[in-house]
RNA sequence: GCGGAUAUGGCGUAAUCGGUAGCCGCGUCAGACUUAGGAUCUGGUUCCGAGAGGAGUGGGGGUUCGAGUCCCCCUAUCCGCACCA
């Protein structure tokens, strides 16, 4: 009988559908394992070969735990909101809802093609209200807790209120916006609308101006992640800062955690990396700059009388942050960011029209032009003056755009010797430079000759007072000893990491839980989530440039019913408007792992019992590109719901793999120009001028030889296509590019499982290479993948048919199967799953040498195969005279004296002594050493009679004196 | 600019601990079977050389009895961040 896949792999699809074989529950005997795929966004192209390479390896690694007797949770769902459905909502009135069912719909009939072992009763879908009611949830915990420095986690905001009334913010260390000071009788004298602004300061949801990515093609705006060198990452359209009010999630007090965390996970280190970066923690110190107000009045009259008019009276000192404390006597000017709320106060009124044009100017970029334009030196002198703390000399500030001010306090003392950007600009404006830091102890030279600044942490401090002398690292220490000892600053840490802007003005997201009472707001009781979504007329923004959900009729909220209402029954009394923006993206993907454990609570994101027994997720799989996105803000939510007791571990992924991006492989035909009826065949080019390569679809070439009638036909211009020939063949062209419909190399998986069945291609993906590593999809071995199940099948069917001997195992056979065992236990185990298939393909051909036909061998090896190529392995199962699923056999135990090699490997001979390399078992003697290399055909030509001395040295080495 | 990674036949790759480099597959060459084959099977296939033999893991140096693997320098490619003080 023949390898009938097409018959085979739907009729064991649905044997596994119909018994629930995939059924996974929570608790019994087996210890527990979590598999996860990072869950899709149902595009509307459908999946195509890339996307399941990763869903491959997990189903390999799932499938492998459970048969060692894991109870093994292996969910999947859709991460359903999104702007691709909502744009097409726009452009063609189709609600996004059904769009995104649809695609739903045809992403799980190619996903359950492959033959993959989710438990599909767990299936979440981020735009149900089921699930999101959970992500509004979750948005109203953090809008009700702070993060409280000293306890190191978040803390319920009513704790705040009851602290604020009894001692105002004395000893409060809490992460915020901006740093308050009050008593409490301060606390206790204030309204209603001033107590819940200074909450709002606090809150780890909250609601505030904030500078944010405007992108006004998309009319939204977007987080950090979603912006890449100032254009949208969806759609590349220019992307410029704004003041908005927004709601942000105050990340960054978890900024620490974050960075501390990835010591805990089993990651790889470039991921982790990438994490640093993104978090970017620096150590430093702040230093608080007086200005010069009272000195120099001939200088600085103008500023001083300014300065005096001005209310509130001018700060006398600004704070800095840098991390070189030890050249702060190299510091010869200031520079403050154009935001800094400083200009307008100490500037002098000769340069107030300088100033106020550059801030305008600066002001007025757009984040393209800005960063377009990194290495250009602007900048504007404010005409006022700091003083250096340390050396009391009198510095001007500056104002420039390389000074951003989001970061620090926007403002630096720049030490120009030291720092690219602090000599760039100097040079540009003249400024002096001075050296105070040297290679060598006391070797200065005349800054005046220097090309580049010396910026390393390293070398000697010069010209430096009482640090002179000094290394480096002491004179930092020396240096914050010091400003800690004059009150004048202290240590500091930075760090680079942004709050995430938590609003979107679209559609098609989770709705705020939020109304707004005088401009104020105010989340809706718990009980009454979820806050379903409410329909529109249209999808656009309003005419007053509202987000969409301003179209929606009923969408108040009625605090006396707690109901959504009509709006036209807001009266500011009892019924008021509700939050327009959504949720972004990330919302709902930051916990979808959680409520896999319990997608069908009601009462709860997801039962203490359930997460007691997952814990969290053991096996992550996705791609890498999440490294600053989803996979920042899921660790961040994790943490969160720690802190409130809801999860039981700090970190969410303990092990993660970053499945390769698999590029596409285009084909192309080349057109003469001369003749443009002509195609030329690839190797009869002689000059590529002479000729236009078109791209042609990947589906009409085979091993890049172009099928002609199927080329005649695909377009119609090509109806009449004339052909110069090598041998009969038309040879196609390639190249790597991305995978793309526009460049007709896109593979589906459909074509691919239609024509090889799911089992190959799921063996063909693995084959392919490394699951991390990014490689073009080349559909040309795939037939040797195909071969070998065809020969595998055989192998099977020759023993059942009784056309090999049916005696009982040979040694040689047991050898093959045991080293297979133990091969591909390895190679699954460090997740190297091609080299696996490299294994059963050397198995396959041996035992087919061998003839082998007996059960205990050829039983164990269905076993093996399983997480590869399930159906066959299922089919052949129950050929072999098995009842119920493959699935639920036991993974095969290597016995380990099949394995032994008792050969000499490479013989050396140096200095009278010869050195053996020999595999020995680990728990072999001296004795069976020597017995092993005396054995060892090759040492005939070293060895002359019995060895005088021979040193053992355990595992590998031997030396033998003569 | 900073950080991370990678580099092996015509191609995808393998070599798990520093131990005979090139397993497995594609492609290709030769052969068998066949009316035929885009089916199946057998054998060859790193390069140079008729051969003996020699060279060989991006380039250069080093450690070692022994290096694809470890160390230093360089080059190329990919990825992340990028005026982050």
């Amino acid at each position: 009988m023949d390898y009938n896949f097409g018959e085979i792999e739907p009729r064991w699809q649905n044997y596994w559908r119909e018994h629930g074989v995939y059924h996974v529950s929570n608790g019994g005997a087996k210890p527990h394992y979590y598999v996860l795929d990072m869950f899709p966004y149902p595009s509307g192209a459908g999946l195509h070969v890339g996307h399941p390479l990763g869903y491959i390896a997990s189903d390999i690694y799932a499938r492998y735990k459970r048969l060692q007797g894991f109870n093994v949770l292996h969910p999947m769902g859709y991460d359903a909101y999104g702007l691709p459905a909502e744009q097409y909502a726009i452009q063609t009135g189709q609600h996004p809802a059904v769009t995104t069912e649809k695609n739903i719909a045809r992403y799980r009939e190619q996903l359950d093609k492959i033959g993959f072992s989710f438990d599909w009763d767990r299936e979440v879908r981020t735009c149900e209200p089921r699930y999101y009611k959970w992500t509004q949830w979750t948005f109203l915990q953090l809008f009700g807790h702070y993060y409280d420095n000293t306890a190191g986690k978040a803390l319920p905001i009513s704790s705040l209120v009851e602290r604020f009334a009894r001692q105002g913010t004395e000893g409060l260390d809490a992460a915020c916006t901006e740093a308050l000071d009050f008593t409490a009788g301060e606390w206790r004298s204030w309204d209603e609308a001033r107590r819940q602004q200074v909450l709002m300061n606090y809150r780890l949801a909250y609601l505030a101006d904030t500078a944010v990515n405007w992108c006004a093609e998309l009319g939204t705006v977007l987080a950090n992640d979603e912006v890449v060198n100032g254009l949208s990452v969806r759609g590349g359209y220019p992307v410029e800062r704004k003041l908005m009010r927004q709601w942000s999630l105050r990340i960054t007090a978890y900024a620490q955690r974050l960075v501390d965390g990835l010591e805990q996970v089993d990651w790889t280190d470039s991921l982790k990396e990438i994490q640093r970066n993104w978090i970017g923690r620096s150590e430093g110190a702040a230093v608080w700059f007086p200005l010069d107000v009272k000195s120099n009045a001939n200088v600085l009259p103008g500023a001083q009388a300014y300065m005096q008019q001005c209310d509130p009276q001018p700060v006398p000192s600004f704070e800095i942050f840098t991390t070189r404390p030890d050249t702060i006597f190299g510091v010869t000017f200031m520079v403050l960011c154009p935001e800094h709320e400083l200009i307008d106060r100490i500037t002098t009124p000769e340069q107030r029209q300088q100033v106020q044009d550059y801030v305008a100017w600066a002001k007025n970029r757009s984040e393209r032009e800005r960063q377009a334009e990194v290495k250009r030196v602007s900048g504007v002198f404010t005409g006022a003056y700091a003083v250096n703390p340390l050396t009391e000399e009198r510095i001007p500030i500056w104002v420039s755009e390389y000074v951003l001010a989001g970061y620090g306090t926007g403002a630096i003392m720049a030490v120009p010797a030291h720092d690219s950007r602090d000599f760039a600009f100097a040079r540009h404006f003249g400024l002096p430079i001075r050296q105070v830091v040297s290679v060598e102890k006391d070797a200065v030279s005349d800054p005046a000759t220097w090309t580049e600044s010396m910026d390393a942490k390293t070398g000697y401090a010069v010209n430096s007072g009482f640090v002179t002398g000094m290394k480096v690292k002491e004179a930092m220490k020396a240096v914050i000893d010091r400003i800690e000892e004059m009150g004048i600053g202290h240590r500091t840490v930075n760090y680079r990491l942004r709050d995430a802007i938590f609003s979107r003005q679209r559609y098609w997201g989770e709705p705020f839980p939020i109304y707004f009472k005088a401009d104020r707001p105010y989340p809706i009781p718990e009980e009454c989530l979820p806050l379903e979504l409410p329909e529109v007329s249209e999808f656009k923004p309003t005419a007053t440039g509202e987000p969409p959900l301003g179209h929606a009729k009923k969408w108040a909220w009625d605090t006396k019913t707690n109901t959504v209402v009509d709006c036209s029954a807001i009266d500011n009394e009892s019924v008021f408007p509700l939050e327009l923006s959504t949720m972004p993206g990330f919302a709902g993907s930051s916990g979808y792992y959680l409520r896999y454990m319990d997608p069908k609570n009601d009462e709860a994101y997801f039962s203490k019992e359930a997460v007691g027994y997952w814990q969290n997720v053991d096996f992550y799989v996705g791609g890498a590109e999440h490294g600053t996105g989803h996979l920042i803000y899921a660790r961040f939510w994790n943490k969160f719901l720690f802190d409130i007791g809801m999860a039981v571990k700090e970190e969410p992924f303990q092990k993660l793999i970053n499945q390769g991006m698999i590029q596409g492989r285009s084909n192309f035909v080349y057109r003469s120009k001369a003749d443009t009826g002509l195609f030329i065949s690839k190797g009869l080019i002689k000059d590529m001028n002479d000729v236009t390569a078109i791209h042609v679809d990947i589906n009409i070439v085979d091993n890049d030889v172009l099928d002609i009638e199927r080329f005649r036909e695909w377009r119609p211009e090509f109806k009449e296509a004339r052909f110069e020939l090598e041998e009969g063949k038309y040879i196609c062209g390639w190249e790597v590019e991305k995978m793309s419909k526009s460049m007709y190399n896109v593979q589906n998986p459909d074509d691919l499982v239609a024509r090889y069945g799911a089992d190959t291609l799921r063996l063909y993906e693995m084959f392919l290479g490394p699951v991390e590593q990014a490689k073009p999809w080349d559909t040309n071995g795939i037939e040797g993948v195909h071969r070998f199940l065809k020969k595998f099948w055989k192998l099977y069917d020759n023993s059942l048919t009784g056309q090999t001997s049916q005696a009982g195992p040979t040694k040689e056979e047991l050898k093959v199967l045991h080293q297979t065992i133990k091969k591909v236990t390895d190679d699954i185990e460090r997740f190297s799953l091609n080299t696996a298939v490299s294994t059963f393909m050397i198995a396959t051909n041996q035992l087919t040498d061998l003839k082998c036909a007996s059960r205990e061998v050829l039983e164990p090896l269905v076993v093996l195969i399983v997480p590869f190529a399930p159906h066959i392995a299922e089919e052949l199962w129950h050929q072999l005279g098995h009842e119920g699923s493959v699935c639920d056999a036991q993974w095969p135990v290597c016995d380990s004296q099949y394995l032994v090699e008792d050969t000499v490997k490479y013989p050396v001979q140096f200095n009278g002594k010869m050195r053996f390399t020999i595999d020995l078992p680990a728990d072999s003697t001296q004795a069976d050493a020597i017995a092993a290399v005396k054995a060892a055909p090759e040492s005939a030509k070293w060895l002359t009679g019995e060895p005088k001395k021979v040193i053992f040295v355990p595992k590998k080495i031997i030396n033998i004196v003569c």
